[in-house]
DNA sequence: AAACAAAAGTCAAAGAAAGTCAAAGTCAAA
DNA sequence: TTTGACTTTGACTTTCTTTGACTTTTGTTT
């Protein structure tokens, strides 16, 4: 298993044990999994986006600490915030988070996730470019939002 | 026989050992048997396609991965014909028609048929010229199927 | 206040995989 | 014998991870 992975799943038990929220300190942390502590920010910017839920609070210097919190929204909030955040153009990881998110907050159920992501994939987009690619997946993106907000 | 035929049944091999999935490390399968990595993908999107019920993830970069999955083909005859059944290219109009069988026949929701009609519809496909429409909208088809397949 | 120590942040280089694409080769069918 | 579908190959690109040197911020001590 990649280091990153690791860490990330011991954030995410720290998180859960803290009841969505947790602080931690970068040094002792790596220490003890035995990582350079840059390492830990490379995980953090890239498995606890905001995308994906996640706020992050940090602080240097003597006492310092890095606070991360699992975002809770309501539902029209979220879809609100989503169909801006999607843009005009988005990348399958990103859509997928999307909707890994919307699982979470009970909007869809896992089975509609499953289907979702199978209509956002590269593969099944895949006659068209690349560029092409994300901006249509946007537009599919947005008009599932569209429709889970009716 | 044709380096590709060895490569895909040795692929198959390791589909049927994994009970329906395999993760496989191209660089490594290449060494092992003795070809261009890239041979890997060719002999993929050749021959482990959606229309063959086949669904693809991969990852670059460290632990990277290509797994593949296979659908059971024998599960769902209803649903193996739609997948045929969809062909190359659809309308939304003939889309739609289908995914109200599937809701016909309880394989959806009714929730979920909206959402999904919502993703094949016309405007979600907008930016696409008619003609790509209509083959973008079958690729997107034929995967909801394979996915309802699962 | 100045100096020092203790954090966390930034960034770029190097490494590890997979993806893309086009050129060249093969081979059977027309 | 030309054509066209399928295969093989390899150069180049993109994505993701790991590492470490250097910077910035904050708290503590003199």
């Amino acid at each position: 298993m990649l280091i990153s992975d690791a860490i990330a799943k011991i954030i995410e038990e720290m998180i859960n044990e803290g009841q969505g929220e947790t602080e931690i300190k970068r040094n002792d942390l790596a220490g003890q999994i035995g990582c350079v502590p840059s390492q830990i920010n490379y995980v953090i910017t890239s498995r606890f986006t905001p995308e994906r839920g996640y706020i992050i609070e940090s602080r240097r210097g003597g006492g310092g600490y890095i606070r991360i919190t699992r975002k809770q929204m309501h539902k029209d909030e979220y879809l609100m915030h989503f169909l801006y955040a999607v843009g005009d153009a988005i990348d399958e990881k990103e859509a997928v988070a999307f909707l890994g998110n919307l699982v979470d907050k009970d909007v869809i159920t896992e089975r509609e996730y499953v289907l979702l992501c199978s209509t956002l994939s590269n593969t099944a987009l895949s006659k068209l470019p690349t560029l092409a690619r994300n901006t249509v997946r946007a537009d599919i993106l947005r008009h599932i939002i569209l429709r889970l907000m009716k």
